[in-house]
RNA sequence: GGGAUCUUAGCUCAGCUGGGAGAGCAUCUGCCUUACAAGCAGAGGGUCAUAGGUUCGAACCCUAUAGGUCCCACCA
């Protein structure tokens, strides 16, 4: 027989079983039409990520969910990959080339990219060497990358097929621009903020028809962004505004910039807020450029990519956009046109990734029509179609999806999918093709040379292809018809919108059906304060640190227990501390049960010579099997967790293992075989039901305990079964557990040591209660410490002095009066006394109460009765006690 | 401005469709009982945020209030 290591050592085993694992390809899938498919899409982290909490979590889940169903029988694909994620790649290759003292622009396109494509090779991997740090599971043959040649094609392909259909435009639109990272940016890549700022109110002098100032005359505008006047073409005010009706039509002289701008009436204007004049600047911002196009407005853009004045803006040319605001605020101060600045707080827009306020701009890009495309994706939600969980998130979702707006989809970056579309550098003509087909010569004027767009696609637009992409499409391949639709999506409730919709209405556009099933979201892992783990406030906690000191095991437990579906959890070592704990404790007990094992082995069915215990044990752990697997079928995978610990620690390891101790010891045989059989039987079970959660030690003691299987990872889950549900001798087990609970209870309240045997008495009138008790004998003396254990139908031959404990269905006595204090015992009934009282009194309340005993259901009733029945028996049993104690 | 979510034991959190408040950690008391001191056996500790309502019965459903967190949003 092999044994465990003395010691649990996580570190010693999991590089070991994972290396295992990869050798004998269990991750794989194939295609296997005589199988049902399980699919799961791993969102593809950043090449340039680190393993952080997130993907810890993430990942786990996602392989507590696939080996679930891989034991089940599934054919279970974890499908993998890389994300080149194109801002935060590019970045990095940038400060890269700035510590070498080159630039970006200077080194060109092409050197670019093969940087680019080299720090790939030498970083990309790193993610997923850290993924498998925690035990993933996941086909690493089938490892993609959204830039690799089929996910490219996909992405062409998918351009193409919207662009024809007219579903991807280009245009001249006002877009969320950075001035940082000198790109566009969607919607959803902008963060609102909340800042403190000012109001300046700017006096704008009213023109007269010849177009000049009336002295005295102005109107006054409230702003937050002073310096956008200089792109000033208009000055609005609400069509039914009194105030203001009178101006309608007329100019005003827009300072600074001695121009005449035209007095439009627009609704958009709130004659409440501020003073209900508005500056109109369609350029620099997105109503303003509604209003503009409502009114035939130019669009007067004055800032360079950087956010630097450009030429337009006279004086202020070349100044930081910030600057410039000085500047003018002081200007229109000196010009005597400043009224006021009021402190006020508003909202600005940041991106995401470098938290540098967007500034709006107009800019020639290209976008994806969302109208038409989102409603399948609506439906589908709506429908049931595809679940979301928790199914709060719908408000979410729907929140998103009811408020679209196009999707600006180029960036002016390198590292991307470049857009296929060429332009005829003589007449401009623009050709969209697939790279492979790429135009040489205008097709319109016949020249040839054909340029390619500069920009490239959002990093979204590729992982929004991720669930089929990656199964092959746009080839119709084999595994595209066999594990598409995938199942369940896994994946934080921070990018529903970057990229949980865009899957879906892609999903729904290009393959006719839904991407996957079901989407569960987890929360945000934070840290023990509350706070979002990041770099900037160093409180991020590495995973790969805590699978060091702990186990990768005791990190995926942690990260699953003790905490709702969707809701965020803080991270705390404790509790990393007691799942590694745990982790020991099915260690320590299975070590002890193959202790235990003889060398020849035990029989193949031991069922002739099973205890009432062992039925027992079996009765709860086929019981647990039902529940578990109900609990992870419905994704509820922490409280499966749960019961799977409080089983093994509580029911099997405290009580059943301790239960068996004195068979094997002793020297039947055949009762010893049927502990042990049972031990294997049930210890076996408990483990298939822990390995998706602790793949690792579970995988050790599997592979220790019965050297004929080679894996427990593809080994069968367990399936529950009616034949071992033994409600009587759960019952039984339940009274025995109840006395020897008594009599720990009396020992301890009276201080005396377990070293310290002592006779027990049991006195039970029923004949069935009597026998439940002659037949734990054997374990019922070791765990009560007792010396011996009398039972019988009245207290004949019961020392006067002997010392009660009570259970319902009997009385239980201690001959050791002598050397205990009656005065804790007498305060300890007591105290039983007036518990019992109180739940009596409750009892008879509700039963006493004409509307319970007629609305409630009469199993509530009956329930209801049979507990004060107990509690009755007990109070007699006290009093008898107690009686006899004070004589 | 709209919406979500939370408020339960000292701390962090569970509590599924409403039928007697749970876990882990921490605390206290005993135990080195030959699997495990990373352990064993016990104990204490909660007007389930507040106020109403529905119900025979509410931590759970409804309404309002207070506080926290988050998301969304074109009041310049």
């Amino acid at each position: 027989m092999k044994q465990l290591e003395k010691n649990y050592n996580p570190q010693e085993i999991e590089g070991r079983l994972y290396e295992k694992w990869l050798e004998k390809k269990y991750f794989h899938a194939e295609v296997d039409r005589s199988k049902k498919p399980f699919t799961i899409v791993m969102p593809p982290p950043n090449i340039t990520g680190q393993l952080h909490m997130g993907h810890a979590l993430d990942n786990t889940m996602q392989d507590i969910l696939i080996r679930f169903k891989r034991m089940q029988g599934y054919n279970a694909l974890w499908q993998p990959g890389t994300d080149h994620a194109s801002i935060a790649t590019e970045v990095k290759i940038i400060d890269q080339l700035k510590q070498e003292g080159i630039d970006k622009e200077e080194l060109g396109r092409e050197e670019f990219l093969k940087r680019a494509w080299e720090w790939k090779r030498e970083y990309g991997g790193r993610i997923i060497n850290q993924l498998k740090k925690i035990g993933s599971s996941a086909d690493w043959d089938r490892e993609r990358f959204t830039m690799d040649e089929g996910c490219s094609e996909a992405v062409e392909e998918v351009f193409i097929k919207l662009y024809e259909k007219g579903l991807i435009y280009k245009g001249s639109r006002i877009v969320n621009w950075c001035p940082v990272c000198q790109t566009s940016i969607s919607d959803a890549e902008v963060e609102h903020e909340e800042q403190a700022g000012h109001f300046w109110h700017i006096l704008y002098p009213i023109a007269d028809e010849t177009g000049k100032t009336v002295p005295g005359k102005f109107v006054e505008i409230a702003t937050t962004r002073p310096e956008t006047m200089l792109g000033d073409t208009a000055v609005a005010v609400h069509p039914e505004d009194e105030r203001y009706r009178h101006l309608i039509g007329k100019q005003v002289i827009l300072p600074l910039v001695d121009k005449l701008i035209p007095v439009i009436a627009d609704s958009y204007v709130d004659k409440e807020f501020g003073t209900g004049v508005v500056k109109i600047t369609p350029a620099h911002d997105p109503n303003d450029f509604e209003v503009g196009k409502r009114h035939h407005l130019p669009e007067i853009n004055i800032m360079n990519d950087d956010a630097t004045i450009n030429g337009l803006g006279g004086k202020y040319a070349g100044m930081e956009r910030y600057e410039a605001r000085k500047a003018i605020v002081a200007d229109l101060d000196a010009l005597g046109l400043l009224k006021e600045v009021e402190d006020h707080s508003h909202n600005v827009g940041t991106h995401d990734r470098c938290g540098t306020t967007v500034e709006p701009l107009i800019k020639q890009q290209w976008f994806v029509r969302m109208d038409e495309l989102i409603k399948p994706a609506v439906e589908a939600v709506k429908s049931g179609e595809i679940q979301l969980l928790p199914e709060r998130m719908d408000k979410i979702y729907f929140n998103w999806t009811d408020n679209i707006r196009d999707w600006c989809i180029s960036r002016q970056l390198w590292w991307g999918h470049r857009i296929p579309a060429y332009y005829c550098e003589k007449c401009g003509e623009m050709v969209v093709a697939k790279s492979a087909d790429a135009p040489t010569v205008c097709p319109k004027c016949g020249h040839d040379h054909m340029k390619q767009d500069e920009d490239t696609l959002d990093t979204w637009f590729s992982s929004a292809l991720w669930p089929f992409s990656t199964l092959g499409w746009p080839k119709q391949t084999e595994e595209l018809s066999y594990f598409y639709p995938t199942d369940v999506l896994v994946t934080g409730y921070d990018i529903i919108f970057f990229w949980v919709i865009r899957m879906i209405f892609s999903g729904y556009e290009q393959m006719g059906e839904k991407p996957f099933k079901q989407v569960l979201f987890h929360g945000l892992v934070r840290d023990s304060q509350g706070r979002k783990m990041s770099k900037s406030l160093g409180n991020g906690i590495d995973p790969l640190e805590v699978i060091d000191q702990y186990g990768a095991d005791a990190l995926r437990f942690t990260l699953i227990t003790g905490n709702a579906p969707g809701n965020d959890m803080r991270f705390y070592w404790e509790r990393v501390e007691a799942s590694r704990n745990f982790a020991n404790k099915v260690w320590n007990a299975s070590r002890f049960i193959l202790m235990n094992m003889p060398e020849e082995g035990i029989a193949a069915d031991a069922s002739e010579h099973l205890t009432q215990a062992d039925h027992w044990i079996l009765s709860k752990v086929n019981a647990v099997v039902k529940e578990v697997t109900e609990n992870m079928e419905r994704f509820e995978l922490g409280i499966a967790a749960d019961k799977i610990y409080s089983f093994i620690w509580e029911e099997f390891c405290d009580w059943y293992i301790e239960m068996v101790k004195p068979r094997l010891y002793g020297e039947d045989n055949d009762t010893k075989q049927a502990a042990l059989w049972t031990l294997k039987t049930v210890l076996v079970k408990a483990l298939k039901l822990l390995h998706p959660y602790m793949p690792f030690v579970t995988e050790e003691i599997f592979c220790t305990l019965q050297d004929e299987e080679e894996s427990i990872m593809i080994s069968d889950w367990p399936v529950y079964d009616e034949a071992n549900v033994y409600t009587d001798e759960e019952e039984a087990m339940e009274m025995m557990k109840e006395a020897v609970r008594s009599i720990r209870n009396v020992r301890t309240g009276m201080n005396v040591p377990p070293s310290r045997k002592a006779k027990v008495y049991v006195v039970a009138e029923e004949e069935a209660v009597r026998q439940v008790f002659d037949r734990s004998k054997v374990f019922f003396a070791t765990l009560g410490s007792a010396s011996e254990v009398i039972v019988q139908a009245d207290k004949t031959g019961i020392p006067e002095d002997a010392v009660p404990a009570v259970i319902p269905q009997a009385a239980i006595y201690m001959p050791f009066a002598e050397l205990v204090d009656i005065d804790k015992e007498l305060e300890r009934l007591r105290r039983e006394e007036v518990r019992l009282e109180k739940e009596i009194a409750r009892s008879d309340g509700m039963l006493g109460n004409p509307n319970f005993v007629n609305k409630a259901p009469a199993e509530k009733i009956a329930a209801e009765q049979a507990k004060r029945e107990k509690y009755v028996q007990m109070m007699a049993q006290v009093k008898d006690q107690l009686s006899h104690l004070l004589r």
